[in-house]
RNA sequence: GGCUCAGUAGCUCAGUGGUAGAGCAGGGGACUCAUAAGCCCUUGGUCGCGUGUUCAAAUCACGCCUGAGCCA
């Protein structure tokens, strides 16, 4: 049982609902990794964890992708949806929810809350004209479109000239209550330069957002008026809270909102910081419910130090890097090398040299070293000694011993790049203090018992190395386990109980005499392939 | 035009008033348990530019330059 079970709180993390209108590209994958890892370190701590991701797959947009596809909507959208589960599933992203916004009981989940807020008063029909962007599903200001009236986000389309009748939504009556919320929970936006942006934004004063479309088929039609469809965002949010749903559920908000609900994160690109930040709170305050604990906007990718886009033909395919090198070696690269938050770059050339410093010199050749010893000196096992029987004045033993406190509080700031750093730092001490100690030498001078220790302080600190890295590179931690001869499946959901955060994450755990499993290379260097 | 963030060694970044740091990459060396891996030593920076405050500034203030972004 794990002793450290915490007063019944649990912890809902979402990844956007991708819009299906391509293939999944890197950007998505790299939040989906974030969003696992922070899941994962959440259920290592034996904190129930509820991790949501999933699929936005209205709006006109998607329609004429399926359309110019000669497909359906819907056949174009489930297509699309096989090929984010199988990115998923081939980085080892542990969801606990997928999420289609094309679900029956997601209409249900979304006419019950339109219906509040509808009752509150503050939805309104009104007139809008202007320039619209389908690929943004937005009206544009004028002064805003490149010339030839296009957008200057999609300047391979033209937009189109509009003027609807539309339902809005009274955003400007939320100004004020909205900016009391930031004030109060100063950490709801993060990283900080984010907040800063949304706060100024705000105090520009909150203009009424439409909430619905008129000749738009492929979306829920409008509960008190048919004619209309609703709008993209307002509609894809709700997907956070119909995927709480149980499978059993009847789908009323009631049911969805009772377990995990407020959200404790939301992790976003910076792209749509907007409709999370700003939108997404009033739209909960209009019908009455609690907000999400925080929002976190982490940066773009850039490849080779360029913005990456189909048009400059740059792109990084996720599915052909995890192909090509694995879901671990992806899912580290990303969170080690850039600073979350930040804008990051992806290069090959780094990509190797990280990888094989990192995991396979560093990490993977000092368990593999250690164990080839043991082999030799200790007959195959975890030497006869504790983890109290260890001189205090091993700095492994006093560097453990601390290691967990650091890391967690990296993982609870997503300070992914700083877990790592803190985890590598160890395991740097631990092949010094191989050479220093020369076990090898002692050995053959038959000091048994000290050669034993050593390799022991070795050992033990690779198994804490391994489970504090598990969010981030769960298949390694699982090697890492199983050659320490204990079983171990860091992809199991109840992880927090069978292998409890306070037992494990503690120098001095790694039981004595235990049989060691084979000495196998846990990461292979990745050569370089010539040019 | 207004605002935000960033600008420190080839690369990625720490350092927020008291004599410039880490990792990676590059160069050299000793060792051998190991996935030529680890260890030791080393090259490399007038901390974007300028002015000011201070006994003292990468660190504070003001101005400017460059980059990224927000202003629906």
């Amino acid at each position: 049982m794990g002793s450290n079970s915490v007063d019944n709180h649990t912890f809902s993390i979402t990844t956007p609902l991708y819009y299906v209108n391509d293939l999944p590209h890197i950007g998505s994958a790299y939040t989906t990794i974030a969003a696992d890892v922070i899941a994962r370190f959440q259920r290592l701590k034996g904190v129930p964890v509820l991790m949501i991701t999933g699929t936005d797959e209205h709006g006109q947009k998607i329609q004429r992708t399926a359309e110019a596809r000669e497909k359906s909507p819907q056949a174009h959208c489930d297509e699309i949806v096989l090929g984010f589960q199988s990115l998923w599933q081939r980085l080892n992203i542990a969801y606990d929810r997928f999420i289609r916004t094309t679900a029956p009981r997601h209409q249900a989940i979304v006419a019950e809350f339109f219906q509040r807020v509808w009752d509150r008063g503050d939805i309104y029909e009104g007139h809008q004209q202007g320039w619209y962007c389908v690929s943004c599903e937005e009206f544009k200001e004028e002064r805003d479109l490149l010339p030839e009236q296009r957008c200057p986000i999609h300047s391979n389309k033209a937009v189109e000239w509009r003027d609807e009748q539309n339902y809005f939504f009274k955003l400007s009556k939320y100004q004020s209550q909205l900016e009391q919320f930031y004030a109060d929970q100063p950490d709801f936006i993060q990283p900080l330069s984010r907040r800063n942006e949304v706060l100024s934004f705000v105090s520009q004063g909150l203009q009424d957002f439409s909430i619905s479309r008129v000749n738009l088929d492929w979306g829920f039609p409008m509960p008190t008026d048919p004619n209309h469809t609703l709008y993209v965002w307002f509609d894809a949010l709700l997907g956070y809270v119909t995927a709480l749903l149980d499978p059993a559920d009847e789908p009323t908000l009631d049911n969805a909102l009772q377990k995990w609900w407020p959200i404790q994160t939301h992790l976003i690109g910076k792209d749509i910081l907007r409709f999370h930040a700003v939108y997404w709170p009033a739209m909960l305050m209009s019908a009455g419910l609690p907000l999400p604990g925080r929002v976190f906007g982490h940066g773009f990718l850039t490849k080779d130090g360029q913005k990456m886009g189909k048009s400059l033909g740059n792109t990084l395919d996720p599915v052909d890097l995890v192909e090509r090198y694995g879901a671990d070696a992806v899912r580290y690269y990303f969170l080690k090398e850039i600073e979350f938050g930040r804008d990051g770059d992806f290069s090959e050339t780094r990509f190797i040299n990280v990888l094989n410093a990192d995991l396979a010199n560093d990490l993977g050749n000092l368990l593999n070293r250690t164990l080839n010893m043991a082999g030799r000196y200790c007959q195959g096992q975890v030497p006869d000694v504790m983890g109290d029987d260890i001189p205090a004045d091993y700095d492994l033993k006093s560097k453990g011993a601390i290691l967990a406190t650091t890391v967690e509080a990296a993982y609870e700031a997503l300070a992914f790049s700083q877990a790592c750093e803190a985890v590598l730092g160890l395991v740097r001490s631990c092949n010094k203090f191989l050479d220093e100690k020369a076990p090898w030498s002692l050995y053959k001078q038959g000091q048994q018992a000290e050669t034993e220790r050593v390799l022991y302080a070795v050992l033990e600190s690779v198994r804490l190395a391994a489970y504090l890295l598990s969010p981030i590179v769960p298949g390694l931690a699982i090697a890492i386990y199983s050659q320490l001869g204990l079983a171990a499946d860091f992809n199991d959901r109840a992880i927090g109980q069978t292998l409890p955060y306070s037992v494990h994450s503690r120098w001095g755990y790694l039981p004595a005499s235990q049989a060691l499993g084979k000495a196998e290379p846990i990461f292979q260097r990745i050569e370089r392939a010539s040019e």
